[in-house]
DNA sequence: GCTGGCACTCGTATCGTCAAAGTGCCAATT
DNA sequence: AATTGGCACTTTGACGATACGAGTGCCAGC
């Protein structure tokens, strides 16, 4: 039996009452509560059909129907608009992201943004390394035989770290450091800093050399491979409020957004920086997150998006909502960068 | 009727069985598991005057005792000695925290040590700055009108923060500031900051004094006041696997562990470092809370604490190795701090 | 002051019943 | 061929009654 377009309002409509009410929908529910023009009958037929299909299904029998993660996946796919946001919502974002002062402070407002717009829990990349160049490397002695490294992106990313040396640098060469330094690597993209840098030591007087390889790698290994990615999390609390079907995702979901590993790998890798992506339960392969669905956008100026940005939640979520709130959100963000830029 | 000694044994036993099993524990079960020498119908009489005394209570009639809060304010100050670490946890402390490199890298480590050690949920504050001095202030100027400060403390915080300028300063001018700047504050401790700093743009040319006063007062504004305290969080997920009846609770405890304010206030002002401090439901006044615990104690190589570190769960809650946990925790993280001094 | 015994209370588990919700199917209708 | 009304069937959840077990409180005796 083919899935004709009343079928698709049937889904659609299902959809709708199971995530308004979180309860199983049947049939007579759904002729009273939308203008479907026939009687229970033939709605119970078309279910009948949408089962085998298998975009829904019933907890047991004689119990309503219940989207499948195929269901839903239909339902973004093909029977959803994306909602528009209210006009409060619209002021919301512009209040909240346009007091930023700083990337951090971009970063920190907008996953707190996306946290209470959507009511889940929300995740924002920061601009990734790998899309950005070199803008400034700044070396300060911290007295004794410490240097404080500080690296600055054009996407204005500030990474930080103490390298501890056997024998303190004077001033000087730390000057003489810090100017060759910069003049290597400022505007190259990360990929390129590497061979770069392994290059310096060997520009220096022999007994310098032990100083200067060490900060070379600190630059390297602790700033370029360790810190390359980093995300800020919101919203947790947004999570327990859901049902208590929910509770058994609790524990994995929590974990996955305290390992930035499973995170990053959740995020997905910003493609194009457009769509907004939808990943709906079983399709994220990390285990224990099978009822937990995941919507996310790059974000970034260009076209190349700068990092990744989303919303987690239970597959049972209100996906044009979350949608449109993502997506707008990630669009305002892309302009701050842009003007900041 | 008095309390004596083996009623104290009793709400002793009762605690820990409690804790174990996380049931109401009866009298025959108490006679059971522990050597108290004398018949169930004794423990029933001292229970009864425990109860009195407000020690325990019946979920219901006829049910086992549980404690009250009261009941686990005794049990901690007086009933229980602190549990020594077993030979794998001091290990797993070492190992953990002795590779780490940083003040960020310790702070990181120590709350997912913490976490792990306890299996709540941790958080650790920063060194606070009104405990620490300036070791150093370096101003970064990144292109056009837009200089980085960043604010390096004795402690070794890093603050860094960017600021838009009207005007571009040029190198000469940022460079005579920076020197005047750190030959000002460092050294200093934070209180004393504000007032020095307004003194600057006294000292330079008109012409230049709206750069400065920005620079300034970002300073002051920005890096000292509005990120004083700053804390990191691990172990969310930890309570989540606390049993249902800990679930009324987790919504509200997940939005404080989101809340800086509210953990400040929770974590307390470290006040001397050595003692550990517990503060028992209904004792932390934040609403929602009522069924948490909070173990919390200061760490620093002084007298005088440079912040707190502690752990979140349910009343509920494994005392004796928490608090050792924590207490170790501490005292080595404070180790590791004098010897990077 | 401790103990054994016993009556009492109350929560939980089990069972049967019943009503409500929902389905699937079929025969009749359009 | 699609839709509809009707009806029998299934399952859940609520309700009540009952039995059971755990645990208490109290008392008389040691």
């Amino acid at each position: 039996m083919p899935i004709d377009e009343r079928k698709l309002d049937v889904l659609r409509a299902i959809v709708k009452d199971y995530v308004a009410t979180q309860e199983p929908v049947g049939s007579k529910a759904l002729v009273d509560r939308h203008q479907l023009g026939v009687s229970s009958a033939t709605i119970r037929n078309d279910m009948a059909t949408l089962e085998d299909e298998g975009y829904i299904a019933q907890p047991h029998t004689s119990a309503g129907r219940v989207p499948t993660d195929k269901g839903y996946r239909l339902f973004v796919d093909r029977l959803s608009s994306v909602k528009p946001l209210s006009a409060a919502e619209r002021r919301a974002i512009r209040s909240f992201l346009d007091g930023a002062v700083d990337l951090d402070d971009v970063i920190s407002r907008t996953v707190r943004l996306l946290a209470q717009l959507t009511r889940q829990a929300a995740v924002v990349q920061y601009p990734s390394l790998s899309r950005s160049t070199v803008r400034h490397v700044e070396l300060v002695s911290l007295g004794a035989a410490r240097v404080l490294v500080v690296l600055i992106t054009d996407t204005g990313r500030v990474e930080q770290r103490v390298v501890e040396l056997p024998d303190g640098p004077d001033d000087a060469l730390l000057g003489d450091l810090r100017a060759r330094l910069n003049a290597l690597v400022v505007g190259l993209d990360f990929a390129s800093v590497a061979s770069k840098v392994a290059d310096i030591p060997g520009q220096f007087a022999p007994e310098d050399r032990q100083v200067v390889s060490g900060i070379a790698a600190t630059l390297l290994e602790s700033l370029v491979e360790r810190s390359e990615e980093r995300v800020a999390v919101a919203g947790t609390a947004n999570l327990a409020r859901h049902g208590h079907e929910f509770d058994s995702e609790l524990e994995p979901l929590l974990s996955a957004l305290e390992e930035q590993v499973v995170l990053l790998k959740l995020l997905g890798h910003a493609s194009g920086s457009t769509p907004v992506t939808v990943r709906i339960g079983q399709e994220n392969a990390t285990s224990g997150l099978s009822s937990t669905s995941i919507v996310t956008t790059g974000y970034g100026p260009g076209e190349q998006a700068l990092g990744s940005m989303g919303v987690l939640g239970p597959t049972r979520m209100d996906y044009p909502g979350t949608i449109a709130a993502v997506g707008a959100v990630a669009r305002y963000v892309s302009q701050i960068l842009d003007a900041n830029n």
